[in-house]
DNA sequence: CCGCAAACTAGAACAGATTCTAAAAGCTGT
DNA sequence: ACAGCTTTTAGAATCTGTTCTAGTTTGCGG
């Protein structure tokens, strides 16, 4: 076995339990700032590397050469090359939502707001496709459990169901946001296998949305 | 690079191009019968190592061992580890038609015939978990495209909207029968993931298909 | 300033997928 | 049976993720 929750005391990793991201003021072992800036500068080492040629660009080797740090040490941040995507897909989300708080959806029904956010992140995507595509894959393969549709379901309720947060919301509408985030993974992935353009997932996504968003 | 389009000239691999698995007339460079035998000796040891330990198990050095084939002769057949899996999965869901053709789902609405036959395989899947892991992730991880989700959602358009085929459904119907199949392969991976259980998926599976196909 | 434990470093070692090489085996047409 | 071709084979070699080792550096309580 290997990537298994080891019950290691090293640098407090966020991207983890329900999530949680920034330099987060959390509680426990806030290590030192010289390991807030080794942990930075890892993962901006890793997303540069990965938006050239994907993950097979982002080499462990590398990114610890790049970032300054031993590879031993680069381990010791994050113990799997999954977990250091994680933490490179944690910032693009962290865009994502910033740029939506920035500028709302201003469409006039749910399922509208809700097709606008989910282009909006495929747009971004897209402008990266080594790095979408590394993302996206190895997030899907993550044996860990990772914040991604989480986080992009509760983006879409709160657009779509007027403000609501993922605990807020019913069951019901929990499962329908989640869902339509299903749908838009898996186009995303099509897309990135070059099976799909850009006008048929938003075709699909708003038929999907207006179904599975109608009466939300 | 690897996994990419090599012009190599060898055994007529199918589960390519728009499909086919078995024995499968195709019309091109049909070689020998001791290739067939090879290759079908190849998978079933590979799906036999996958449902022990999962893809780790299934390390392409004891593949090659327990089919009686060299390691290049193994990759010859099978250029990459995941093409294999590919293949292993063909069966699987083979398996799966015949079973929905020998005993076809009753229910009265094509959403409930559609969460039929979605469950079916799903409790199949669940039977080898090892398996049914290591064959959906690699499957969405592929980089080459394959037949999966385009069979799923064959089966789904077969079986709710009266035996409409991919090619005579209309785009709306297979966008929407493409949805349902995203949503239940998320469904699987958040339950490999230790996520979900099965009545959890169930229901969304439900929920999701009511509004998806509800006038399908 | 001293000493200790944790963190870090350089680099070797290991593991499994993939590639490469040289030689043996299998077929095909003559 | 033979030459010329492709397929197989055994095994070494390569590549990259991950682990391990030994020694150095750093942060901190006294």
């Amino acid at each position: 076995m290997r990537t298994t929750h080891v019950p290691v005391p090293p640098p407090a990793s966020d991207t983890e339990g329900t999530m949680e991201s920034h330099p987060a003021p959390g509680g426990h072992s806030v290590r030192t700032r010289s390991q807030h800036q080794r942990r930075k500068r890892i993962v901006q080492a890793a997303a540069a590397l990965a938006s050239r040629g994907g993950v097979e660009a982002m080499q462990m080797r590398t990114v610890a050469e790049r970032a300054g740090v031993a590879l031993g040490t680069l381990y010791r941040y994050f113990p799997s090359k999954m977990d250091l995507v994680v933490a490179v897909v944690g910032e693009e989300i962290d865009l994502l939502e910033s740029s939506i708080e920035r500028r709302p959806p201003g469409a006039a029904t749910p399922s509208s707001r809700a097709v606008d956010v989910l282009m909006r992140a495929t747009r971004g995507l897209m402008r990266e496709p080594e790095l979408a595509d590394a993302l996206i894959r190895s997030l899907i393969m993550a044996e860990v459990q990772t914040p991604f549709g989480d986080r992009m379901t509760g983006l879409l309720l709160r657009v779509s169901a007027d403000g609501l947060s993922l605990e807020e919301a019913s069951e019901e509408q929990t499962d329908l946001a989640g869902s339509l985030a299903s749908v838009w993974v898996q186009e995303l992935l099509e897309m990135l296998r070059g099976r799909r353009t850009y006008d048929q997932i938003q075709r699909r996504i708003e038929t999907a949305a207006a179904r599975l968003l109608a009466d939300i």
